[in-house]
RNA sequence: GGGUGUAUAGCUCAGUUGGUUAGAGCGCUACAUUGACAUUGUAGAGGUCCCCGGUUCAAAUCCAGGUACACCCACCA
């Protein structure tokens, strides 16, 4: 036994602790004695692309306090760490950084792009894992998982093709949510709503007057939509009109339709189905033609005429201009609306049309008879999942009822590759990996992606012709070709379709310049041709004398260029590749989040292992709140008012910040932080080392004390009392989690009782060496799971071989009452005269003459009461009005007497409880315990007036 | 527009199924310092439990209405 310093100092301590741990293997549950049932918890996976922030060390926090305290009580505890690819927020951070070196993805390509982003991904996983370690995570790194480690990108691959099978998965031309600057598709719970100042535009639209916020989108409107009782406008509903806007030349159809609010604007709307998602729903009901006007980059598409090419903002500014001009603005108001904005880079949603990959969430599952969505309701709403706190229940339910089909195809390339393949006849291939899909594609070779448009464009500077249909333009990064390949646009695919060419049929592409054939474009789609190409100029690259000659030589098939943007397999994916892991430890126990994740991904987590696996993902799903700072406002970079936990566990060790975040939370709450209430915990923590400091220093043998020992005096049974209702306390709070309150439990216990009482006692009544003992083994035991490494290093001062982290969780003894009652009288006696002492300017130093009496405590513990206040017991009754307390009376040599505020509480207090109990309903109706109790107190109150 | 939550001491928050004279931490005031700990101890001051009704013998707690704030969902032409 070393001695200990005076303060804890935790940096001295928790690195080697964790080590110490960590080597022992008993984060893992295979090398566990316990006999206990499995508790798994498998750990949110914190994005792969940066630092811990406070809401992770919360999570951990949370976290680690279930499994420790599982682990103690002999469970099988598993929890299971992981880090998160990341599609979306990965990508981004690397395209930031390349930004830096003045290069982008597209310059590197794909496989060097894919190269960085592991590189990347290994540091800041490496970052991770280090400070998850920091904060003391009990996790069980032998089973670390990522979600694009290969267990799971084949589970992704096999689910996708089981939706697909089951008619869940579909390909389809729909309006999605794009964001320019990612250049990807985004899911609807993707999008964030920002509200801003608009302006809204009143325009001159033929005979109506349209009111809109975004001008530009007019010069592809295809219809103009009134409500149908709108008897302004009844005369023209069915017309086909032509519209003339500043020059612009639009043909639009007059529809009637409920959604339509008359008194909104001029009341009359202009359809605009390829930009906008609820003008698309109208054009679905109404039949209207959609034109595609803003490409995938933001900027107007050859649909728009002379505003061909200039961006969004752009385009508005010079058609406003232009209509104003031609005198069609009537009016401009300013208004309030949201706008959409993507999560990630707050860059304005632009929705559009595309043909993407959808999961259809109302579509029967045929072997099940259900939805996806009708599985995931039901989950929950059988019992099978619990959700705490129970009111996220209904918001739940509320999310899930109104869910629609989602896309789930991301334009990205750091993610699960979608695995479906097309040949260029049309024939689309899916399948959970290459070489079923050769299997299924009757053993033709499958080409990776080097014929993909990107690499195409990257590649010259050549004028093409295809066979019978010259295309004049330039290729290289010209957006024209674009516009071309990716479609959408009215004028191409209407000609060439005019031409006769079908859809699935393949142009082969010459090079004009030597006459040769090297490439072809594929017509898959009315709206939509694809471009392959072979570069002439890689090694290998084959040259064709026509279509046909190309097809017989090369029927090759073509990998999805997309990624699916779905982790949403983790809840069972971590134990994939073991089945004995998967049979023992599926379904876990806890899946602890914070409540903003709930429909991001906690939803889809129920809907999509009910689906694969047929069971549920986890019993019980706890919500934690967000962490704000001391003002309540959200924690963020930009505001600077980010606490990094880092600092803190630096600053102030890591038990004290975990102790700050569970102490003081409770479910679905937000609560805040700031450093003092650290640096109060901080204080929690150095107490615990010094009430051990001094146990230790004081006991002539430091060792176990395995039998609760005899308690010799009122304060030995008063304080086992305490602490066995402390000890059943606790372990019921933490199995219904109630952490918040089993750490205040705990921090008063400690304090209060033990410290301030207990240890006070003991220098005056001695020989409780044992007693200390017992209770110090089984408290550190106790506050284990919250503080993790100051009682792992107190504990070795015991000398034993046994971890603390694998100790034997204590079970609570006996709990006294009327020892309790006996020792608060006591606790108020010399709370009193201490008091008496005080407010009569007595410093502490001073011990006056005092005759205490009192009925139910014994000369000797009257005689412990006067030394720990600090009074000279005499046999004399000084010769004053005595004053009581409860039962005891207390005659001091003071000329204290009861302020007149406590006179009048006092009087008042009598009064009441007088007309109380006279009351007639009250004697009849309450239970007999609380009119005692109620007279009791009458009784008490009235002696302290009285000083009887 | 729909939903959820919060409102208790100067600040941050507890307050279980209604039943002590409503609690804690921080801060504040006064005092204390030689041995566990100043990251301390002792004591004190500090409350219209948001407002208004109702239920009840009894309401911070339950119900209805209102106010303020926060968040979520939808819409925003």
């Amino acid at each position: 036994m070393q001695e200990l310093a005076k303060a804890y100092e935790p940096t001295k301590y928790e690195d080697d602790i964790y080590k110490t741990w960590e080597e022992s293997g008993l984060f893992d549950p295979d090398k566990l004695k316990a006999k206990g049932k499995p508790f798994v918890i498998s750990m949110p996976p914190p994005n792969a692309t940066g630092i811990l922030h406070l809401g992770h060390a919360a999570a951990l926090a949370y976290e680690d306090l279930m499994v420790r305290f599982h682990r103690l009580k002999g469970d099988k505890a598993l929890w299971v760490p992981g880090t998160d690819h990341a599609a979306i927020a990965t990508q981004t951070k690397v395209e930031k950084i390349l930004a830096i070196e003045g290069t982008d993805r597209k310059k590197l390509g794909r496989e060097k792009f894919l190269g960085r982003v592991k590189e990347y991904v290994a540091s800041s996983q490496g970052t991770i894992r280090k400070q998850t370690r920091k904060m003391g995570s009990s996790c069980d790194w032998s089973r670390e998982r990522y979600t694009f480690d290969d267990g799971l990108s084949k589970a992704v691959n096999q689910a996708f093709v089981k939706m697909y099978d089951d008619g869940l998965i579909e390909r389809d031309y729909r309006i999605v949510n794009w964001c320019p600057r990612c250049a990807s598709t985004l899911a609807d719970d993707e999008v964030e709503h920002k509200e801003q100042d608009a302006k809204l535009y009143y325009i001159k639209y033929g005979p109506f007057v349209v009111a809109t916020t975004r001008p530009e989108t007019k010069l592809a409107d295809t219809g103009v939509a009134v409500h149908p009782s709108d008897r302004r406008y009844k005369k023209y509903v069915g017309q086909e009109l032509d519209i003339d806007l500043a020059g612009h030349k639009i043909k639009v159809k007059v529809i009637a339709d409920k959604e339509i609010d008359k008194r909104f604007g001029s009341g009359v709307v202009g359809v605009t189905p390829a930009h906008s998602t609820t003008d698309y729903e109208l054009a679905q009901r109404h039949d209207l033609e959609i034109i595609k006007l803003i490409d995938e980059s933001g900027h107007i598409m050859k649909t728009g005429g002379k505003y061909k090419g200039k961006n969004v903002l752009q385009a508005r500014r010079e058609f406003v201009a232009d209509l104003e001009k031609a005198g069609q603005i009537e009016k401009i108001d300013s208004i309030k609306n949201n706008l959409s904005i993507c999560y990630r880079c707050d860059t304005p949603i632009e929705p559009l049309t595309s043909e993407q990959w959808f999961v259809r969430v109302n579509k029967k599952i045929p072997s099940r008879g259900k939805s996806l969505k009708e599985l995931a309701i039901n989950a929950v709403k059988g019992g099978d999942i619990e959700i705490l706190p129970k009111r996220f229940d209904k918001t739940y339910y509320h999310w899930m009822e109104n869910l629609h089909d989602w896309c789930i195809s991301r334009q990205i390339w750091w993610g699960h590759r979608i695995p479906v393949w097309y040949t260029e006849d049309g024939e689309v291939i899916v399948a959970p990996n290459e070489t079923e899909a050769n299997k299924k594609a009757g053993n033709k070779k499958l080409t990776q992606d080097k014929d993909t448009l990107d690499t195409w464009f990257s590649s010259s500077l050549w004028t093409f012709s295809t066979l019978g249909w010259p295309i004049q333009n330039k290729i290289g990064l010209d957006k024209d070709l674009v516009k071309i390949v990716e479609s959408g646009e009215k004028t191409k695919t209407y000609r060439l379709a005019d031409k006769g060419y079908s859809i699935g049929e393949t142009i082969v592409v010459e090079n004009t310049q030597t006459k040769k054939n090297f490439g072809y474009i594929k017509i898959t789609n009315i709206q939509k041709i694809k471009f392959k190409d072979v570069d002439p100029k890689q090694k290998g690259h084959e040259e064709y004398k026509d279509k046909d000659d190309f097809k017989k030589t090369f029927k090759k098939y073509y990998p999805d260029k997309d990624i699916t943007d779905n982790t949403d397999l983790w809840a069972y994916d971590f134990v994939y590749s073991k089945k004995s892991d998967l049979d023992l430890f599926h379904p876990s126990s806890v899946m602890e989040t914070g409540y903003d994740i709930l429909f991001f991904w906690v939803a889809r987590m129920i809907m999509m292992t009910e689906y694969v696996l047929e069971t549920k993902p986890f019993d019980t799903v706890y919500l934690h709140g967000m962490i704000r700072d001391k003002d309540g406002k959200k924690m963020s970079k930009s505001l600077g008012n980010g606490i990094d936990p880092i600092k803190m566990s630096e600053k102030f060790g890591t038990d004290a910040l975990r102790l700050s975040l569970i102490i003081g939370s409770a479910p679905g709450a937000d609560m805040r932080l700031y450093e003092d209430k650290i640096a109060g915990y901080r204080n929690f923590v150095n107490k615990l080392w010094n009430i051990s400091r001094f146990i230790f220093t004081s006991a002539d043998n430091v060792k176990r004390v395995k039998k609760q020992p005899r308690a010799k005096t009122l304060a030995d049974k008063w304080i086992l009392s305490e602490f066995n209702e402390t000890i059943k306390e606790i372990s019921e709070d933490l199995e219904k989690f109630h952490f918040s309150e089993a750490g205040t439990k705990l921090y008063h216990f400690t304090w209060d009782d033990l410290a301030d009482w207990y240890l006070e006692i003991s220098k005056i009544e001695k020989d409780k060496e044992e007693i200390l003992l017992y209770i110090l083994e089984r408290l550190l035991v106790l506050c284990h799971p919250f503080i993790p490494f100051v009682t792992e290093v107190i504990w070795e001062q015991f000398g034993e071989k046994e971890l603390m982290m694998v100790k034997e969780w204590p079970k609570a003894g006996k709990v006294d009452k009327d020892v309790i009652t006996n020792f608060t009288e006591l606790k108020e006696l010399v709370v009193s005269l201490r008091n008496l002492k005080a407010e009569n300017k007595i410093p502490p130093t001073e011990f006056p003459d005092c005759n205490l009496d009192s009925k139910i405590l014994d000369k000797k513990y009257l005689e412990l009461a006067a030394k720990m206040a600090r009074v000279n017991l005499t046999d004399k009754k000084v010769n004053v009005k005595p004053i009581a307390i409860n039962s005891s009376k207390v005659f001091i040599d003071l000329t204290k007497e009861l302020s007149d505020k406590e006179k009048q509480d006092l009087e008042k207090y009598i009064k009441n409880t007088e007309a109380k109990l006279a009351n007639e309903k009250f004697v009849s109706n309450a239970p007999p315990q609380v009119i005692e109790d109620t007279k009791k107190r009458l009784a008490e109150a009235k002696n302290k007036v009285n000083g009887q």
